[in-house]
DNA sequence: TTTAATTCCTATTAATTTAGTAGGAATTAT
DNA sequence: ATAATTCCTACTAAATTAATAGGAATTAAA
């Protein structure tokens, strides 16, 4: 399961791709109210996103956040990767942040390894294409098909 | 991430898979040697296994656990659940642990929904086909390969 | 029928992670 | 100057994870 942390970040994202589009500083407390987060928790969530450079800021009276790049630049796979580590379920299949599996013989004849790379591989396929836009697209699509 | 719980089990369920064909008891200390997993840890494992079903036990001397079912009936999602819980990535695309995302206003048209049920349905794909069976089975093919 | 070897079961614990909160410094527009 | 904001560090409470402890119950065999 995503984290809070990681889940909050994604409303916040979305929130910033669909209702500021012109891209101009919109305070945290505006953003904390509009998607029912915690505004202190928010403030260090918001400041993450900043400083892995995905939202940009500015600083005082009418300052606030707003997206650093365009909506289609961000992905679901770099946002869960900065608040919850890697996507992959096993240290041995994760390519970004590889590590060996404990007293794991022989790692490529690993079956198990060969199933969660598996898994890793399509997870990502997904979650990269998964951008804001993606899913703001998504979200009108959906509306559609019900009307 | 896999916790080490859900992946200790998954080495001892593909451990007696493999080294356990006729289904006779191994006992707790065999298993914890061979696969490297602390012995009063793994018992605890081992019990739930049991109680879930996956294995069978006899008590006393000469005692153990061996597989309950064949290991074409045995797969990682079943496992995974048991010791990690929901397989899905939010609580509103899960369908055995179903839960209302907190403050969403209309989950039908949700665009992240969309993605993460995505993502769920692929894994579950995977998963379910990966039976204990099918990981020995990668195992072999992942050597011969190299060979 | 005693003994040795095992699983079964409950309770406890230490470390880590999660989900926040507090308080004030720094910055900026007016 | 002042008001409104982000920036930054430190702290905390609760939950989860990864175990360990100790003994009861069971079983095979001498």
């Amino acid at each position: 399961m995503l984290s809070r942390k990681a889940k909050y970040a994604i409303n916040a994202l979305v929130f910033l791709a669909r209702e500021n589009k012109k891209r101009e500083p919109i305070q945290i407390s505006k953003i904390s109210e509009s998607e029912n987060i915690p505004r202190k928790f928010l403030e260090a969530i918001l400041l993450d996103l900043r400083n892995a450079g995905i939202l940009q800021s500015r600083k005082g009276k009418f300052g606030g956040y707003y997206l650093q790049k365009d909506p289609k630049e961000i992905n679901m796979a770099t946002v869960m990767r900065l608040f919850d580590g890697p996507i992959a379920l096993l240290p041995c299949v994760a390519s970004n942040n590889y590590e060996q599996c404990e007293e794991c013989t022989d790692e490529a004849t690993c079956g198990i390894r060969d199933v969660f790379s598996e898994v890793r591989i399509e997870t990502l396929r997904i979650l990269n294409n998964a951008t804001l836009a993606d899913i703001v697209k998504r979200s009108k699509s959906l509306a559609k098909k019900i009307k």
